[in-house]
DNA sequence: TCACTTTATGACAAAATGATAATATATTCA
DNA sequence: TGAATATATTATCATTTTGTCATAAAGTGA
């Protein structure tokens, strides 16, 4: 780790650039979940994602609470979903301009 | 290419991932750039540059003009600001935190 | 303690990404 | 046309990421 503020930034992104990792972060936006919801809710091996889970809270962007044997995760700063929404907006402005450029 | 927004997304902050193309981002905050600008501002091989710039264009991230042999980009869509300095203050947010934690 | 449940981790193969060097393409100008 | 310049592409190799399967670790309750 370089320290650099480039390098740590990539690093939040590439957090990001996941579509499961997008699910799960949609998923949250209604609050704190358990694993044991996240799961079923998402489909897939735990054992993935659990590892997704760990990727997004090693680069800041969940936390974790523990109660017994349950471990409930939540979006760490809710900036987080300022980001996602502009994202979103971005690639639809993308997504319509590339139409126009397809139709001529 | 499944068309998913998921998919789309992730795509999007896959382009982001990556400390070059963030410091190819920061230097066209100032407005459109030749490649023959980019490349000594940023130094590094002149192949290397062309392919993150590829990658930023295909991301729907930078659009480009050429004129005469000179290819000029910039960014598509000044939302990606918004989202840099956000994911900017996420972190330092997050560094913050982590800070905090060590002390203890 | 033992079996059971929940979550995390480790090992491994497959796929994606990145750096580098060489080459191709396109444009300009003499 | 031929040389020079600017940019993009290709091939190759090393590294990283991802998915899967098996297993570990921690907590619960009989």
């Amino acid at each position: 780790m370089t320290g650099e503020k480039e390098e740590v930034m990539a690093q939040f992104f590439r957090a990001l650039a996941h579509p499961l990792r997008l699910k799960i972060i949609e998923f949250l936006r209604g609050g704190e979940r358990c694993v044991c919801e996240i799961v079923p809710a998402l489909g897939g091996e735990q054992s993935a994602i659990s590892k997704h889970l760990g990727v997004l809270r090693q680069a800041g962007i969940l936390t974790s609470r523990k109660e017994g044997t349950s471990v409930f995760y939540r979006l760490r700063d809710p900036l987080i979903w300022d980001i996602y929404e502009k994202a979103q907006k971005a690639m639809e402005g993308c997504i319509q301009e590339l139409g126009e450029i397809i139709k001529k």
